[in-house]
DNA sequence: AAGTGGTTCATACGTACGTTCTAGACGGTC
DNA sequence: GACCGTCTAGAACGTACGTATGAACCACTT
């Protein structure tokens, strides 16, 4: 706390003023960051699946929306200087409770339009599988969002490897995703 | 450090002498557990290519080599009430300095030779972009190392969930990585 | 029996942290 | 010009933490 208003150019009790608690001003730090992004990443939903007519929209236009809205804001608070998506990366694997019950509420309405789009589109697959498959592409974008690549190495050419790392990522998991309308049976 | 000489039934000063500072303490932990599982996954990864004989071995052998052994070493420290892949999750997304190192140290061997293994057996693709999608992997895997399943629903009915994401994680970890082989240029 | 090296323990120390308290500064209204 | 709600600043409080210290203990040798 004390560094955070050193860094806002505050006193420390300024925070307890504004924010009432340590825990109060993180729920606002995530807030701020994470409602913006998924109101995004639902409005690229619903624009998928209009454009797509009668028919479920496919597969990557459904990652699409899911991905890009994180890289976009990404982008733009990185040329500031700012990383927020390092917090929320760290915040979801902590074990307080407090964060993971700000997690479940941050994410209910994405986590169930998606799940729902997903499962839309793909109506083969139980809806288990769909979760699992959802989980691991939420684990792909929150790895990606830690800035965890070869441990650091990118860490000086930013600006051209979000760009591989997007086109990268996305061809990973579409083919994850699309995976599962592929096989019959449950995978080996 | 209380919390951890009480859970052991010893004193607070043990820590101390035994360990020295905190820092060593929680390397010896990581070490103890990082370093079996990373010979198995050498261990499995010769197996893999030497049962392939003169052809790279398959993407999906590679794959397994890298995953299974975290699962079956999980699977047995969970039956003990243990959750010590938690802790590396966790730790994957921490920025001190001593925890990267830490990792950079402890997986640089594994990191090489699957990073060899998939080159070979991707001739086609850049070296970048196979890190790509090795570190992409690799946050599946500590995403679900850290039990990070629809947040914490999965909990209770642990044993079978467990088979179900592995199957699931192989499924779409497999694709992921067979895409570097399908398509020719870079993804869209 | 005395000594010795290795180990455990209770206690204390210094520091860092989140929060609270109290006084004061600023800007607008009567 | 006094009044008041909003905001800020500095100091203090209580607690938790990692580490250091010194005394006790135990098995074993001589």
């Amino acid at each position: 706390m004390r560094a955070l208003a050193r860094a806002a150019g505050a006193s420390l009790s300024s925070t307890s003023y504004h924010f009432g608690t340590k825990e109060a001003l993180l729920e606002a730090v995530l807030r701020r960051r994470a409602e913006p992004m998924n109101a995004l990443r639902l409005l690229r939903l619903d624009e998928a699946e209009r454009s797509a007519g009668d028919v479920p929209a496919s597969i990557e236009s459904i990652l699409d929306a899911f991905v890009r809205p994180l890289f976009e804001m990404r982008a733009a608070s990185s040329a500031r200087g700012v990383r927020p998506a390092w917090v929320a990366a760290r915040l979801f694997f902590d074990s307080a409770p407090v964060v993971s019950r700000m997690a479940s509420e941050l994410f209910r309405d994405v986590d169930a339009r998606f799940l729902a789009a997903l499962e839309h589109s793909l109506p083969r697959r139980e809806r288990r599988e769909i979760e699992i498959a959802y989980q691991l592409t939420n684990g792909l974008l929150i790895h990606f969002a830690a800035g965890h690549f070869l441990r650091g190495e990118f860490d000086e050419e930013r600006g051209a490897s979000d760009e591989a790392v997007l086109s990268g990522l996305l061809a990973y998991a579409g083919a994850g995703l699309r995976s599962l309308e592929r096989e019959e049976g449950r995978a080996r």
